[in-house]
DNA sequence: TTCATATATTTAAGTAACTTATATATTGCA
DNA sequence: TGCAATATATAAGTTACTTAAATATATGAA
């Protein structure tokens, strides 16, 4: 597992690309995924998750269908138009720090400024 | 400029990987120089960069030498024995959180678990 | 049948890594 | 003379999380 501290910041983005990527899914479904995706290295805790999705809803970046599946209440969540954009914002970003971090994890060896 | 939040649990990681590549630094060199890896994206404040490093120092992964330069001090920081340690185990993880990233956010168009 | 595990959502309380603000002091350029 | 750059330090505040506790059904193993 990495460490939390590292995550944090990231699990809004991730939560959001993957309903980009997979049209709409359910709380525990999300994170089983990011957990698939990442080979157990991101795990996204419940207590983090839920409160995200409903902040996110109240923003309107995201929308609910609730429903019935073996006597479970099941709420399903997906973006709305808004959340489309944020999106796109959100990864760009990301994708901007993933360089940035690389810059520094694997510097180029022969760059140097006098 | 990247957001805060994102950045945030990445910092100590940063400071200790250009430690290792440039020897010693001094604090405000550590900021320009992630500046400068990052093209202006990452932006160390003082009130992060200074507290880690006095913890880092207490913690016995780096140690200081102050010196005179144009009547101002410079506290110059450089890794122990230990602290070359912490950065190889902090640099591999970081290198696993970038991945992870990199399966959300460019995921395998055809890797579908049925 | 009974117990653990997986499924599914919710929210209150606590932590800590930051940001923001403030203080101090010198150099150098316009 | 006055601002920007250089250089370090720390107190106070924010907030995105973690941890913990609550609730309830389905399913397979013992």
């Amino acid at each position: 597992m990495i460490s939390t501290d590292l995550i944090k910041g990231s699990l809004k983005t991730i939560v959001l690309k993957l309903l980009k990527e997979n049209g709409r899914m359910y709380g525990y479904e999300i994170t089983r995924k990011v957990e698939e995706l990442t080979a157990g290295q991101i795990k996204l805790t419940y207590g983090a998750l839920y409160p995200i999705l409903h902040k996110l809803e109240y923003e309107g970046v995201l929308v609910t269908e609730s429903e019935n599946y073996n006597n479970r209440i099941r709420v399903y969540y997906s973006l709305t138009d808004k959340g489309e954009s944020v999106v796109a914002e959100k990864v760009k970003e990301m994708r901007q720090f993933i360089e940035s971090l690389q810059n520094i994890v694997n510097p180029q060896p022969g760059f140097n400024h006098a």
